[in-house]
DNA sequence: ATAATAGTGTCTTTCAGACAGTATAGT
DNA sequence: ACTATACTGTCTGAAAGACACTATTAT
């Protein structure tokens, strides 16, 4: 079976050994990660709970090109090594942590994505609680900072067509450490036209960032925001211990509104443990400590 | 501002000049497209309404690796080929239709996962109603053929560690085209062990389907399923006229579930329009004919 | 008339939104 | 006592599930 002959009277050991794999013009392939946390800033009043920003890791460029714009950790892939091993190891040495969530989150491969050659961009993201860091906001080492992310939509639009329409929404993205300031404004296309539908993301201006890292960080938000509520990747974001109302802002700073505290806890409580445990110390009514329920999805 | 130096004193342009994208080693690339459509199978009793299927198309390899064998239509991205562009013209070449929907899906990086050298696969997904194929089922031109698509889990199990558990699910992928019969069993193990959580997708055992192609169309139905639910992908596989009887068949066995009516309807009442024309010569009561609602997600 | 599907009416359950009202710490 | 947050109770309305009932055709 194995031995069968192909048109050149090859069998499939005597193929292999002649297949060269340098005669097709190969492009490069890295792997980007999108890597998000949620810290907390510090509030003036004793008794207010301070309030949550969400933020991205990105890393200052060295070398050309886009050389000292701030671009998402990445890096070549191995030829050896598997697609996510890539991506973890990254991770690993930026952050030092190993055990996170990581997902796929698209491959980028326009032609002319970057200007040295033609490099695709398989890119990750990742979720991490900031107790568990070792790179604090603030941090220097290797030149990886923390950019708080804000993402707003300027403009939306739709304008009909004989068979069909054509809606425009441009999205600014915000990115900030200290006296850093990036921005992005990515305009995402929904063209309709009969029975087809076409969605493409334009970067209109970029401000400091390196490459299409501004494309990537608006997908991985929009995928986050989607995700945050049909799944439970949300507690990858918190602490061991938290309360409900810290669990709230981190939906509501992911999805960008402000949500009812009884409805949030109706649809979270068979996610979350209830612990002894309550915070102190608040100046108000202390608030009971959770932890992630790891079986509240009951596969039987 | 572009005219910086870097370490070695080069400006970008010198840089881009002197840049050798050979000097690293490059996997090779490929798109792979899963294309799927929903046909009718011929029904004994005039008066019953045709079953219908599903089924994805497969192109007969006859070249090594997996000579003989059924992969997905696919093949190397040309060096100034946009990912999307590359796939699209592969279907064209199978199809001869351009304007189908088509989304990303997934990249396969594992290392072995082809026997000649490392080979990348950006998979595609795309819908299509068989209407308006030129290939229909059981044309033979380019040994192109339909395959009828089943999916059944096996087996399911949870196993409980000391920190999480382990949740296996054994899926088989079942391809029928007359005489031929393709298979493969996939295994996903869900492993959440504290904070974090794993999916793996395994090939158990594999008949007559090449490569890790089993896995591409396990991951491609699980990802229709799902977006079944909330998009309105499904009217990609209906013709420019259809019924809503037809249309809940076409949710019923990408669901792989009965749906009741009423409920049924009431879902999809605001997603479609009703036109003047029903059927006829049916033995029993016409049913009308109505046509996608390009506006029904009303942006405004 | 019958078989088979098309389509509607309505009861129930479930779940989200809204919001008022109660609880409880630190100062 | 006051402030700020924690947490609960309950009304309402929308949507999904269940199912019985009516409608309509070709033979």
């Amino acid at each position: 079976m194995i031995n069968k002959l192909d048109n050149n009277g090859l069998n499939l050991d005597e193929f292999l050994k002649q297949y060269d794999a340098s005669k097709f013009q190969n492009p490069s392939l890295a792997t980007d990660i999108l890597l998000f946390t949620v810290t907390e800033m510090e509030e003036e009043n004793y008794r207010k709970l301070p309030e949550k920003v969400l933020k991205v890791l990105l890393v200052k460029r060295k070398m050309h090109p886009f050389m000292g714009m701030w671009a998402l950790p990445g890096g070549f892939v191995g030829i050896d090594e598997n697609l996510e091993d890539s991506a973890r190891r990254k991770l690993k040495q930026k952050t030092n942590v190993d055990k996170v969530y990581i997902e796929q989150l698209y491959t980028w491969g326009e032609v002319t994505r970057d200007p040295r050659t033609r490099i695709l961009s398989c890119s990750y993201m990742s979720l991490i609680n900031n107790k568990v860091l070792s790179i604090k906001p603030g941090d220097d080492e290797e030149d990886a900072k923390w950019f708080s992310v804000r993402i707003k939509t300027l403009k939306e639009q739709k304008i009909n067509t004989e068979n069909g329409y054509v809606y425009e929404r441009n999205n600014k993205v915000t990115l900030k450490n200290g006296e850093e300031k990036l921005s992005a404004d990515i305009k995402i296309t929904t063209s309709v036209e009969g029975r087809t539908r076409d969605i493409k993301r334009e970067i209109i201006s970029s401000e400091g960032i390196a490459f299409d890292h501004g494309k990537i960080i608006q997908y991985g938000i929009e995928r986050l925001r989607n995700k945050i509520t049909y799944t439970d990747i949300a507690f990858n974001l918190m602490p061991e211990l938290f309360t409900l109302s810290e669990l709230q802002q981190v939906y509501e700073i992911i999805m960008d509104k402000e949500l009812l505290a009884a409805a949030f806890r109706r649809k979270v409580v068979d996610m979350v443990i209830e612990t002894n445990e309550s915070t102190k110390d608040a100046g108000h009514r202390p608030s009971k400590l959770y932890r992630f329920n790891i079986d509240w999805e009951n596969k039987f």
